[in-house]
RNA sequence: GGAAGAGUGGCAGAGCUGGUUUAAUGCACCGGUCUUGAAAACCGACGUACCUUAACGGGUACCGGGGGUUCGAAUCCCUCCUCUUCCGCCA
């Protein structure tokens, strides 16, 4: 959610943004209609304040003069008092009003794409921040693509899953289920290396969660909902982890936070069936690893820079080619200022994949979640947050078994073999 | 799931038979005096949000969340949440 004294005090940049983001000329009118809305609200509570203000005072001479016995004078002022409530309860009604369409119109707004990212409307459009510069792997003319190797050396059954779920539930067996563990705690013990605390978060998080990270009301039908007790599947571990400092006022010395963990993540994908998600490309259910952190607005985008390198690290390490892309202002999330996005070279499907985006969000989440820290004159401000994957497994194990097949079986990279156990899935 | 009790400012803790409470007091933190330095002692400041003011300052709201009664609510009522204890169930 955007600020409102930045709105105001950076129209022109605002307005610029929602530019970047592809707003059509008619919708920018949204931040004049904040900004009168907002007048509204301070005016009524200008009012509401004045009038509560008398009515206290006068509420304080009726007890007064009802102690000395003063009856029937405390009664008069009684009659006062009751005609000044009919105004405060309706001014009450008017501020709330304002408020609360205030709010809805702020929480529909984007956040301001940082300079750096370019105009567009697609994916087609996002930047190559960071190309693959030696030659792209390729397969001989019987290569598989990842659901047929995982048939042919029983790594993950899908139909199983829909068996016992639905479509898009992985079920992952033998050696495919120990490559999922041996992912996992690599990148576990890489985030750790990196500094980072691990963080094993609940799987189900609360409303105000939900709201705090941006999920409410943007991506409602996203998630799974669990509606007898009004809880949420998460859809990433972001939501739980950043959620640990929603309404949190830090000192300025507790910077940084770096936290990372492991969760399984729920995706409802509603609407999203087609010749690409095939296989492990897109499911409902995987597992990934989070880094998050919580940062001084003035090292936000070199902590970014720094998670970048660190997502790199882990795709070098696994011998997978790799791209990164700058998201363009369309293919943006709503919440984020600045994105990259990794994508993984899958041969035998020869297409990129997407394994992870990074992100800062700025004051975007913080001032949702009123998470702030007390800076060094001693005044409260938004902290920046930042998170990104690192990484997210169902993609990267697609690229894994596809770029790394031999007749004898797949190959397994030698920084993943400690974990695995075994260098060759057969 | 059942019963009882409780949730007050960073922490502890009073107020809870409704009206100088602008929420006492202690501790912690911060600033100052004293000291070579520190401790102790003493003095002072010490919440959040919004509105207002050029600024000093002033105003309103907030005592777990929400709603209600009343001229007036931390205090009474309703409801939800959380915690503690006991019972039941259980990996």
């Amino acid at each position: 959610m955007l600020q409102l004294s930045f709105i105001r005090e950076n129209k022109d940049r605002v307005l610029k943004g929602l530019k970047v983001r592809n707003y059509a000329d008619k919708d920018l009118g949204i931040i004049e209609e904040v900004i009168a809305l907002d007048d509204k609200r301070k005016s009524t509570q200008k009012s509401l304040d004045d009038q509560l203000a008398q009515a206290k005072v006068l509420s304080k001479q009726i007890g007064g003069l009802y102690k000395e016995g003063k009856r029937s004078e405390g009664d008069a002022l009684k009659e006062q008092v009751a005609s000044l409530k009919e105004q405060t309860s309706q001014l009450q009604e008017e501020l709330k009003a304002a408020e609360s369409q205030l709010t809805e119109q702020l929480l529909s707004l984007p956040n301001i794409p940082h300079e750096s990212v370019p105009a567009g409307n697609t994916d087609e459009d996002n930047e190559v921040f960071k190309d693959w510069t030696e030659e792209l792997p390729v397969l001989t003319g019987d290569a598989l693509p990842h659901w047929e190797l995982s048939k042919k050396y029983t790594i993950f059954d899908l139909e199983l899953g829909t068996k016992l779920t639905g479509a898009g539930f992985p079920l992952y067996r033998g050696k495919g289920a120990k490559l999922q563990r041996g992912l996992i705690n690599f990148f576990l013990d890489e985030g750790h290396e990196a500094g980072y605390e691990e963080i094993i978060p609940p799987l189900l998080v609360n409303e105000d969660s939900a709201r705090g990270t941006g999920q409410l009301p943007d991506k409602e039908g996203q998630m799974y909902h669990c509606t007898g007790d009004n809880l949420y599947l998460i859809p990433t571990a972001e939501v739980p982890i950043t959620n640990i400092y929603r309404n949190v006022i830090m000192d300025e010395k507790d910077f940084p936070v770096k936290l990372c963990g492991h969760t399984p993540c729920f995706r409802r994908e509603a609407g999203s069936y087609g010749a690409h998600v095939r296989g492990l490309n897109r499911v409902h259910q995987f597992d990934k690893v989070e880094i998050v952190r919580i940062e001084h607005p003035d090292k936000s985008y070199e902590v970014l820079m720094e998670m970048l390198a660190h997502v790199e690290k882990l795709l070098q390490k696994l011998e997978l080619p790799y791209r990164i892309l700058r998201l363009c202002g369309g293919d943006l999330g709503h919440a984020a200022a600045l994105t990259y996005d990794f994508e993984v070279y899958s041969a035998a499907q020869k297409r990129w994949l997407e394994v992870s985006s990074v992100s800062n969000f700025e004051t975007y989440q913080s001032n949702r979640m009123k998470l702030r820290f007390r800076n060094e004159d001693k005044k409260m401000q938004l902290a920046h947050t930042l998170n990104g994957s690192a990484l997210a497994l169902a993609r990267i194990v697609a690229a894994l078994l596809e770029n790394n097949q031999t007749p004898e079986g797949i190959r397994i990279p030698k920084a993943l073999q400690p974990y695995t156990r075994f260098d060759i899935l057969n």
